[in-house]
DNA sequence: CATGAATGAGAATTCATTCAT
DNA sequence: TATGAATGAATTCTCATTCAT
């Protein structure tokens, strides 16, 4: 008894390890494709970041697409998952500008956050080679923001807040007059001399101003 | 005197053999290059598509670096240089309007050539490896379209026509206004469903009439 | 327990065996650098050689420069060790001419061995691209034993057994009347007609002769 | 007639421009050679260096094995002659020792020039490849000089300067107690702290004395 | 199950030598 | 005759993936 005992305790250790393991590997990878892009990175980098062997490696993840993949794909919703809560959660004080603005401010940031800037570049930069993940980043990336800003839109147009009859159209309009600026230099100039915070606001700010100018209801 | 003329003859075949040698070669690692990223391209690759040995490439170019940075610089001047003279010939139809709806029209088309998408990614996916090229790209292109919207926006606001504080962020705001719907969507979801002449027709003419909305003097 | 023993076996095993490619890689590598010299070498020969793959010497041995310091270095003190504690035990017969003409004898056949030979002719082949081993060659060789013979002279001078005023002068004189003619024939003559052991010996001895000629107290 | 004369002077200046391309690639050779080794030069630096095609080098040379050997050759010859004749010139001032100082300083001298060190060190490293380059140095250089100073050694034993019964063995012996110090050095520890000429001198002249002490005839 | 080794190929770069103009 | 190009192989080093222990 207490030997089956033993052995399912074991099991569960092995279990555990495994999964430390997995994680492990998965930390390493993200942190050298980030860094390193696809064909730049290699699985003894990986393997050995992560204090395991390749043939570890090879256990849990088919091959290297495979693995590149997993880390996009998890890199992506671990940035997007929280954020898309914080979407809605719109807050309405009766002050558009005011709404807008701390909505703005809030999804800027979380764009311009360094690691998400690399898994920008990493992606549009491996589009050709897979293509699925560029799909993935959009949809789970501008695409939500753009989806859930369009409802909002089409609540405050119900509301007589806004005027616009094109509300995904606006609803685009508005997240790259946030972003698109301080998030081209980013792309293309790096990030050696990168927006300070209040540089982040206030491109929020002035894309909201512009915003409400053209489309808020008289 | 016969056989001098054909000794300079000759010289001056071989020089322009060299001169359509090298051609040859930049053309072939365009192409490589844009299609399969710096590190996905060979040199074997390149020599063959150009029908020149390695060996002769080699002479022309010192290394892999040096070729690709040709390339890539090359490619942003070929595509920026046409553009910008066009940019500075804004019609002035007395109906800004359609003036600035000509000219979103004629720069998003330029900017969504497939030539120029592929090199935007080949160059955001190697920034980290040649961030020299990223700033080169946006200097020759983005940088320089808002320059010479600043300037535009400047003298539109001194004639009355439009009313603004800040002529480089209405600027930025209107380039991107007009190219961040179908360029992000480029970027990412890739050109298998690229957009029509149709659609950018409609992206510019609805950045055009957002920007007009918010900054026409009434 | 057994399974722990077992694992630990293995281990062991695996250590072993490590080691003992290691060792073969380190012996195929002498082999064939001090045949066909530094650039000769190809990475290849030494692997097939040595019965490893190209990976397993580089698992190894970071390149090619660093396996060649480590194999000139370890062939250096290979030869060097056993000969020095030998040169320590200057034998004291009270016979000057016997003792010293014992040791050169022994000092010579080890210099002229023929492994020792060809490591000197690499070395010097190689001085300009790795100037630090003919320090070390130098300071493990002929520095070494004329460190030792001026030590020994002083101690014979003290005695009253030799006459002179610059130890270290006197032993470079010695080291080098022994052994510079048939070591300057073998670095240049190659060993297609090797000095005879009783070259050697005539060589030792008649440098020991003119020497004491030369330093012996009347 | 004078269409022939032109025709002949062309031919001359042709003869004279060939034998001026010939020199100037065994001096690039040279240079090369001796600067990288055998191995370590290509014929493109060779023939870069000497502002010819590789074409003309090849027209000049058989291969590189054969360019190799004459610029070895050539060299020894350039740097033994001189010195040879100096060498029968021993002067006769009744004085041995102030007359095998004389001599031995300036073969000294010779010996440690530069060139002729790295010409040392390259036909030692390529001895194996070059076997007969080893011989023809030997020959010219220590080999012709020993031979020198038998003959001369022959004579003051006759004529009872000195007391010695071989009188090869005895040059022999001269030769590298006057040399073998600093040369040894120079090969194995480089010309990074060359001996100075005072150097040079003590080496000599210490060289001398310990010869004579054991030769001269009491 | 996990480690080091092996595989087999492919990368960039260089070379000696020969061709074609 | 002499130049640039081509050839064809070799070099160092790296990689993704698979065995064997």
């Amino acid at each position: 008894m207490a030997k089956t005992a033993t052995g399912t305790q074991d099991q569960f250790e092995e279990e555990r390890r495994s999964t430390r393991k997995r994680r492990a590997i998965l930390d390493a990878a993200t942190t050298v494709f980030l860094r390193n892009g696809y064909l730049g990175t290699s699985m003894d980098e990986i393997a050995s970041l992560a204090g395991v062997s390749k043939q570890t490696v090879y256990k849990h993840f088919a091959d290297k697409e495979r693995l590149f993949s997993e880390i996009v794909a998890a890199t992506v919703d671990e940035i997007a998952d929280p954020n898309y809560d914080e979407l809605l959660s719109l807050s309405d004080t009766g002050d558009v500008e005011r709404d807008l603005r701390a909505f703005a401010r809030r999804q800027l940031q979380a764009v311009m956050e360094p690691r998400l800037l690399q898994l920008r570049r990493l992606v549009i930069g491996e589009a050709g080679r897979f293509p699925q993940l560029g799909r993935l980043f959009y949809e789970r990336g501008p695409g939500r923001t753009i989806d859930a800003l369009a409802t909002m839109f089409e609540q405050l147009t119900s509301r007589g807040v806004l005027e616009l009859d094109d509300p995904r159209l606006a609803a685009a309009q508005f997240n790259w007059l946030v972003m698109s600026i301080p998030l081209n230099q980013a792309m293309l100039l790096g990030e050696d001399e990168p927006a300070t915070a209040a540089d982040l606001k206030r491109y929020a700010d002035t894309g909201v101003r512009t915003f409400l100018a053209a489309y808020r209801k008289p």
